[in-house]
RNA sequence: GCCUGGGUAGCUCAGUCGGUAGAGCAACGCAUUCGUAAUGCGUAGGUCAGGAGUUCGAAUCUCCUCCCAGGCUCCA
């Protein structure tokens, strides 16, 4: 019998008789490794472990605290809910069940069209113990693509991917077998088989720390025409640790969520009475916003932008002309019909009505580039399964601006856009970003290939030369024309869509729009669409959840509060906020009504940067004691003038429109 | 839009088998005057999301409508 020799990821090589498994390599190289063992990655491909090694391979093995080996265990945990659900529903079609981030999923349809509940993941998860504690092998078989459909011929949705793979499938689809012309299948006992490419754990016995999450609709292959599957999603780990971590980690992450802080902070509020996805701002939101808008407003007038105003609504010819109705009817709310049959629409977007002003009067290229800046109210119908807090909403203000330039000086004017993009959003303390490149989208665009591609060529480029990773979003541009957007990682870790530059030739061609050049001709501009907030009430909740509620001193909607230790301090303590009032600072006393415990817990409750305790010390030396939010050791004894420059350093520090 | 779950006092929530509405916090009043995360007592507060039905009787059971959350696609 000859060896096998395969390459370990060090470097070093290692032989093995002729046959031998992953498994065997792993006990090999030490038994704490074969105990732990889940899979092996053979020449870059996932395998079992029961996979036998051709000579010469580089093999890695796959352990449970890696990424490859969380995946693994998700897929497999996916395949013992499936058997879980076929037990306790026999006659249940299973669809697909892939690993996602943090876990898996499974499609299933009930017989008698039946849906799962809430209380029915208990049970499920009971029987998927059951079958953890008993050690059911996955075993891995090959078939031909007509043995495949005899073995499944009860299953209808697994009939339907294996004839899709026989006739030139999709990298979706293969991910569920094992080639276009080889059914791979796993089973864990007779009576449950999967059609899967794997790999899978070796038993049932590897798994066992997860927790299924919650029930959902799911179209098939994401289809609304076609058939509502039953999805269950769960979440794996590697140990019980791993699963307590990740559960305290959504409990973390319900604390910031915007819409809970907006409620606990007195910020905005949905009425009922108003509609949904259409929000109210609260004196301290209202404070907030106008911080921000009085900021980015500033912003842009260094930047070299002319503030505009325009109407709501508009006639529908605005809209027709601007292909809104054509492409964008979906987002518009119906018409509404004034005097002889005239419609009008709330508009959607803000562009047709820059446009306008644009087309007022004659334009030179002297003028170029125009750049109209506006905080405009648009309002969208969006289904009401998707509104969101104040991320997804049907009614929002856009810190919205169009530039009208020429196109030899659209690649700069990108550019520096995207600094001024940039600059901005870091001056909000969010500073860990990467930019999306979204294309025409298929079916649903105007203007020609060669305007698109050039379009498309201009944005990739500035995106490159910007230096920041750049991912490609097929398909995901605006009728009109493709978009950059810039995506930003907040405090734990998720993304945001913040600021769009959209290229857009269509417009001014739609509207006719131009200017003289220096040659006496007319020429069309072309039309940079930009909001940097994206809305600003998406930027204030990511904002507030980045922040966890806990705004810098610049945004806080209250900055101070002043608390006298007993009431007879109260006249000392309006003295220092009238004091503090003259700097703009946002200042407010609580008279000493209650103990002063209880006004200190109020005040870090409701996240105040700075809260100020004056008492019999301070009246005789004009000073105070300042308990800072963050901290729970106050400072004694400092004077009022060093507070004050203490704190106006703080604010002008952290981009407050003073600071340009 | 579709699937699952939910809507009870301003907020967070309890409410058993269908028998006439509860708590804590907040608010208000009185007392308390206090040096860094909850002073005490009291008062008031409800179309149980809205509508219809079943019933002697509905927060509770049925149907319809509205709204919210999660998912259907990204993202976490």
């Amino acid at each position: 019998m000859s060896d096998l020799e395969v390459l370990l990821p060090d470097g070093s090589r290692r032989v093995l008789p002729e046959g031998s498994t992953a498994l065997d390599l792993a006990s090999a190289i030490g038994k704490r490794l074969a105990k732990d063992a889940l899979a092996a990655e053979v020449n870059g491909q996932l395998a079992d472990l029961s996979a036998t090694l051709p000579a010469g391979a580089t093999v890695a093995i796959v352990t449970p605290t890696s990424d490859k080996g969380r995946e693994v265990l998700r897929h497999s945990t996916a395949h013992v809910m499936a058997q879980a659900v076929t037990r306790l529903w026999p006659g249940a079609h299973y669809a697909i069940g892939p690993a996602i981030r943090d876990g898996f999923y499974y499609d299933f349809e009930l017989p008698g069209g039946d849906h799962f509940s809430d209380d029915d993941l208990e049970r499920i998860e009971a029987e998927m113990r059951a079958i953890i504690a008993e050690d059911q092998p996955f075993t891995r078989s090959e078939y031909s693509i007509e043995e495949g459909l005899e073995l499944f011929f009860d299953q209808p949705f697994k009939v339907e991917i294996i004839n899709a793979v026989a006739q030139g499938a999709s990298e979706e689809d293969l991910a569920e077998v094992a080639s276009a012309s080889v059914v791979s299948t796993y089973s864990n006992t007779p009576a449950f088989r999967d059609l899967c490419r794997g790999p899978h754990v070796p038993s049932t016995a590897r798994l066992g720390h997860f927790k299924l999450m919650r029930v959902a609709g799911a179209y098939w292959r994401g289809d609304e025409r076609r058939p509502q599957l039953q999805r269950i999603y769960g979440t794996a780990w590697e140990s019980e640790a791993a699963l307590a971590a990740h559960l305290e980690q959504l409990v973390e992450a319900e604390k910031r969520d915007h819409r809970r802080l907006g409620q606990e902070l007195d910020l905005f509020s949905f009425p009922t009475e108003i509609g949904p996805g259409l929000a109210v701002f609260h004196p301290k939101g209202g404070t907030m916003r106008r911080i921000m808008e009085d900021y980015s407003r500033n912003r842009h007038v260094h930047g070299g932008y002319q503030f505009v105003n325009t109407p709501h609504i508009a006639k529908e010819e605005l809209f027709q002309t601007s292909g809104h109705l054509q492409w964008f009817a979906d987002g518009m709310y119906p018409p509404m019909e004034l005097d002889d049959g005239q419609n009008y629409y709330l508009k959607p977007m803000n562009c047709p009505f820059h446009v306008l002003i644009f087309k007022s009067r004659q334009r030179s290229y002297r003028e170029l580039p125009l750049r109209f800046f506006e905080f405009g109210s648009v309002y969208r119908y969006e289904k009401s399964g998707v509104v969101q807090g104040l991320t997804r909403v049907r009614g929002m203000t856009q810190d919205d601006a169009h530039i009208f330039c020429t196109r030899e000086q659209m690649s700069d004017e990108l550019a520096s856009l995207l600094k001024f993009v940039l600059d901005l959003l870091r001056d909000f303390g969010l500073n860990d970003f990467y930019l999306e490149l979204s294309t025409r989208p298929e079916g649903k665009a105007v203007g020609s290939d060669r305007e698109w591609q050039e379009a498309e060529t201009t944005l990739s480029k500035v995106a490159t030369d910007a230096g920041l990773e750049l991912v490609l979003d097929e398909g995901g541009g605006a009728f009109y024309g493709p978009k950059i957007s810039v995506q930003a990682r907040d405090a734990i870790g998720r993304t945001h869509q913040m600021s769009t530059i959209q290229l857009d030739f269509q417009t001014p061609q739609r509207f006719d729009a131009n200017y003289i050049g220096s040659d006496n001709a007319r020429h069309q501009p072309i039309m940079i669409h930009r909001a940097l907030f994206g809305s600003v009430e998406r930027f204030m909740a990511v904002l507030i959840e980045h922040y966890a509620g806990n705004m810098p001193t610049w945004l806080s909607p209250e900055q101070v509060r002043v608390l006298g230790v007993r009431n007879d301090h109260d006249a000392y303590a309006l003295e220092v906020a009238s004091a503090l009032h003259l700097d703009e600072v946002r200042v407010e006393v609580e008279e000493a009504s209650e103990p002063l415990g209880s006004r200190i817990r109020k005040a870090k409750m409701e996240k105040i940067p700075y809260i100020l305790v004056v008492g019999d010390d301070d009246v005789a030396n004009g000073t105070l004691g300042i308990n800072a939010r963050g901290s729970n050791a106050p400072e004694r004894g400092v004077t009022l003038e060093e507070f004050r420059g203490r704190l106006a350093k703080e604010i002008a520090e952290h981009g407050s429109p003073e600071a340009l």
